[in-house]
DNA sequence: CTGAAAGCGCTAACAA
DNA sequence: TTGTTAGCGCTTTCAG
């Protein structure tokens, strides 16, 4: 005898009522007598029954499953909106597809095709610059979709994430009330928008109205990586900058460590600010002076708008902002 | 006019071929002319139709999902298990649906039941406890379950993890020939088995082997976090320890900065090795030795490990062992 | 408050 | 090599 997966329909043959029924049941429908309703709980329970969630799915055209795209989840700027995409998800009965796609659109368009060959109920995308056929691709699709910590600058989808320029104004403010005048801008690839058009734009804002005249050769594109930091010292000792922003973490932390490698003290000979506070910051010594996002909060709620989305809510604002911060810690005097 | 989906029927009918030949070659079976799968294929790229995933695990009983189940993806630890195991997913046509677990018994239980309920194919979970509630419900489920970078110590599962006892046997061999005799042992909570019975065997052995007498004042057992580490030292003092073998790298990370600023020199006054080799051993001040792991690859080997369970193909060892070695950096002499 | 019945879009025998 | 035909397990009108 093949003990074959017990359905919706056994369990409506032993409690002698019909499969809409106990479907009705299963999804908390009130038009139940709540007598029938527990003698279809109880047959549930002696079965053991168990939903299916992919009959279910193709029934109602619902999977109640969203599709996540992350550069790399080993990054921890991008785990942390990770985290909080997935706590609300969970609260809101979602399960969460997670695609590493390396920042590369390649990697990116196929991702979600195959996302929406799982007719994932929306997606959430986190990177750092949409590609046109990406963007394309994003359009023709029915499925809603969110940017997390990510910007796109024609303001295209809902997105939800910090005033990234304002933030650097005052991170290079602080830097310029120190008395330095020439403060390098370390960031990764400037052809991403948050990095060539929010960030630097900042940085060249604040400087301005100080009076303080750009200078490109302060400015350090790179990609996102610790090593790539700790590289870079020789090349900011050549600019004869005094201090700098850095637009990662990581990277701040490989900046800090390539100067006191060099023997420079910080912050007494190179002040540093950098824009994450993700753990790092706390980790290395001095501790990172940074900007402050709250980064499981732009998970969570990216993820509470796209269930509005799903649900086909109006949402007043496209874009949301939510408010950063700055924290003084050691590497800044 | 509603545009509705397309489907395999639309092509089929465009085509003038019958679903079943529209499925063979979506699907790449070889019992199709050349001509016909060719005007099959031109309909579909006309037609722009994409398979429905959900309609096709429904029919064939395979979602060419599988779940994971990870403490927090925030932990570098951890995530960079999952990202081997996403690579190595991909690369099989199999995606991931994450869900994190806190290490929380009753939400990896809660958590199993939706990736159950979503019929996965198979699953891989990390943790470092499998409580008996979770196993006999792993037991009970027909789909394949692999641990990955975690241990079961009644050895149920397949398994991909290196071989903890020895690698700190070794880690604290190194240590003893320093000429250090009080040891600590730092980890997190020793109910793990991974902590109180491999790790700590290890670690007992090898103070045998040196005729040191076991002392259990030198036992710390806390949690995973770097605050954990930090405020650990006063007590590391009392007990008069002049070296530490770390089971976690952020511990490990806050027990070397606990230490620094308590005005202690690493590692001429006090030594520290760690076991994990996270990114984070180079981060800090210095860069801490480690018993190294190739994190990346337990993951990916417990994926590829997987996908010979749902293929149902025969399997020489439950446990696959991976080879660790040791780092010497600067927080050892 | 409950049931009957028609699908959801696809796969997988089985025939032809 | 191709088509026919049952389902897969559930939701969802529509009646009653």
């Amino acid at each position: 005898m093949e003990k074959h997966t017990i359905t919706i329909y056994d369990v409506a043959r032993e409690a002698d009522v019909s499969m809409a029924t106990v479907s009705r049941v299963v999804n908390g429908n009130p038009n139940v007598k709540p007598t029938t309703r527990k003698k279809v709980l109880e047959v549930i329970e002696r079965l053991d029954y168990r939903p299916n969630a992919v009959a279910r799915g193709l029934a109602s055209k619902r999977t109640t499953t969203v599709g996540v795209i992350i550069p790399n989840v080993t990054n921890i700027y991008f785990s942390s909106l990770a985290r909080g995409i997935d706590d609300v998800a969970t609260m809101y009965k979602y399960n969460i597809i997670l695609e590493n796609s390396d920042g590369n659109s390649r990697k990116e368009i196929s991702v979600l095709n195959t996302l929406l060959a799982k007719q994932v109920d929306g997606i959430i995308y986190m990177g750092n610059s949409i590609s046109s056929e990406l963007r394309s691709q994003f359009a023709h699709s029915k499925t809603p979709i969110v940017l997390a910590g990510s910007i796109d600058d024609q303001e295209e989808f809902g997105s939800v994430h910090i005033d990234y320029a304002a933030a650097i104004e005052e991170a290079v403010a602080d830097l310029l009330n120190h008395g330095n005048q020439r403060i390098a801008f370390i960031s990764g690839p400037l052809k991403e928008p948050i990095n060539g058009k929010y960030r630097l734009a900042g940085y060249k804002k604040i400087l301005a109205k100080n009076g303080i005249e750009f200078d490109p050769e302060l400015i350090f594109e790179t990609d996102y990586s610790y090593h790539a930091g700790e590289m870079l010292w020789p090349a900011i000792v050549s600019a004869k900058a005094t201090a700098a922003v850095v637009g990662d973490d990581e990277l701040a932390a490989g900046v800090l460590n390539g100067a006191q490698d060099a023997g420079v003290k910080v912050p007494q000979d190179f002040e540093i600010v950098t824009s994450n506070n993700s753990k790092i910051t706390e980790i290395v010594r001095p501790k990172l002076s940074s900007i402050t996002q709250p980064l499981y909060d732009i998970g969570a709620v990216s993820m509470r708008y796209l269930t509005k989305l799903m649900n086909k809510e109006e949402i007043a604002e496209k874009t949301v902002e939510l408010p950063y911060g700055f924290i003084k810690r050691s590497s800044t005097k």
